[in-house]
DNA sequence: TATTATATTAACCGTATGGTTAAACTAAAC
DNA sequence: GTTTAGTTTAACCATACGGTTAATATAATA
C-alpha cells in the first residue's frame, strides 16, 4: 500500500468519523464522508465495500482508543483511592479532547449494544492494552480488605463510568433546566472533575 | 375531532415514539411508523405536516412527562436526603418502564442539543409541573446551610442525573468489559438505585 | 336531503442515496 | 518498455424515501 493509498483510507475513517458522530449511522451520508476525505464516493467502497462496514472500522478504531486510554490507568499497584481520583480526569479529559467518541459510543449504545459487545470482545482478544479482568480482580480486592463500599464491581463501575461520560451528553440537558451556561469548556471540565472525583471518593472509599 | 381522529393522531405518535427511539431520526421510516400505527402513510402527513414536525411532537411528549414525574418529586419542604434517597428510585424505576424516552433523550442529547433546549423551554413557559427555580434555590439553600459538599447546583443535578439515567445507557457496556450478564431487570434495578442512593447519599450529604 | 368539515386512501412524484462498473491513471517489478 | 498490481475517477443504476394530490368516505349540521 502506497502513501497515498495510506492517506486516502485514513482520511476516510477520519472523516466518518465525524460524520457519523454528528449525524448517526442513517443520518451519515456516504458522499459526504468521501467528500470530507477528499476523493471519490467510489473510493470509500473500494477500501471499505459498505458503509455498513466502515461504520464498524470507524467503532472498532474509537474503542480501541478508548481503551487503550484506560489501560494506561490500570496497574496491578492501584489503590481505590488513586483509582477513583485518576479516572476520572483522564477519561474526561480525553474525551474532551476525542468528542466524536463519546456520540458515536453513546450512540451505538442505544441503537445497537450488540454491535458494542460484539467490537469489544473483539478488541479485548486481539489487543491486550487493557485486562478487564485484573480491573475486576482488583475492585473485588479492594473490597474484601474492606476498602470500598460497592461489592459489585459492575455497579463500582457503572458509577465511574457514568459520573464520567455523562458529563458530555448531559450537560445541554442541565444547562436547559438550569437556564445557567455550564461556562466556558476548560473551566466546565476542571469544574467537572472536580465534582464527579469527589462525590466518587467521598461516596465508594470507606 | 372524532374518536377514530383522535385514536389515529394518538396511535401514530406513540408507533412513532417507538420508532424514534429504535431508530433515531434518520433511521426512523414515515412508512413504517403509519403501518404500525394501522394507517396510510398519508394520515401521518395530515395530521402532522412533516416527519420533523411528528418528531418535535414525540420529543415535547416524552420530555412533558419526564418532568411531570421530576415534579412529583420536588417540593418546597425537601431535605437534601429526602431528595437523593427518593429521585433516583423513582427516575429509575419510571425510565425502566418507559424505556423509549431516554432513547429519544440521549440521541437528541447528543445530536440536537438546540432542540432539547428549546423543548425544554416551551415546557417549562407552558406547563407547571415543574419548577426548575424551586429546585436550583433549594440546592442553594442546602448547601449555605452546610448539608451538602457540592456548592454549584449544576453538578449537583448532573451527579444524579448522570447516576440514574446512564444506568440504562451504559448497561451493556459494562456487561461488555466484564462479562459479567447484569441479571434480570427487576434485580438489576433494586441493586443499579441502591447503589446509585448509597454513592449520591454518602458522596453529597455532608 | 343538501352542506360542510374532517378523516382516509391509493396512486404518484422527484430526488437523494447506497452501491456498481468499466475505464484510466500511477508507479513499481521484471 | 511492457506487465502488473494497486489507486482513482466519472458516469450510471435501482430503489427507498419524504412528501403530494386528488378523490372518496364518514359523520355531524342545518
Amino acid at each position: 500500500m502506497d502513501e497515498k493509498g495510506v492517506s486516502s483510507k485514513g482520511a476516510i475513517l477520519a472523516a466518518a468519523r465525524k460524520e457519523f458522530a454528528a449525524r448517526g449511522f442513517s443520518g451519515a451520508r456516504v458522499e459526504a464522508i468521501a467528500r470530507a476525505a477528499g476523493c471519490n464516493k467510489a473510493m470509500l467502497f473500494y477500501y471499505f465495500s459498505s458503509k455498513e462496514n466502515l461504520y464498524r472500522s470507524v467503532l472498532a478504531q474509537a474503542l480501541g482508543e478508548i481503551f487503550a486510554e484506560i489501560g494506561g490507568v490500570v496497574n496491578e499497584r492501584l489503590t481505590p483511592r488513586s483509582f477513583l481520583e485518576r479516572f476520572p480526569e483522564i477519561y474526561i479529559r480525553f474525551l474532551a479532547r476525542n468528542p466524536d467518541l463519546p456520540r458515536i459510543l453513546v450512540f451505538d449504545l442505544i441503537h445497537n449494544p450488540e454491535n458494542i459487545s460484539r467490537t469489544v470482545g473483539q478488541i479485548f482478544r486481539e489487543n491486550a492494552s487493557f485486562n478487564p479482568q485484573l480491573l475486576l480482580g482488583m475492585i473485588r480486592t479492594w473490597h474484601d480488605q474492606g476498602l470500598i463500599s460497592e461489592g459489585d464491581p459492575m455497579h463500582f463501575i457503572l458509577n465511574v463510568i457514568s459520573l464520567s461520560i455523562f458529563s458530555f451528553v448531559g450537560r445541554p440537558m442541565v444547562e436547559a433546566i438550569s437556564g445557567l451556561k455550564a461556562g466556558e469548556d476548560e473551566e466546565f471540565y476542571r469544574a467537572r472533575i472536580q465534582s464527579v472525583v469527589h462525590t466518587l471518593t467521598k461516596g465508594m472509599l470507606k
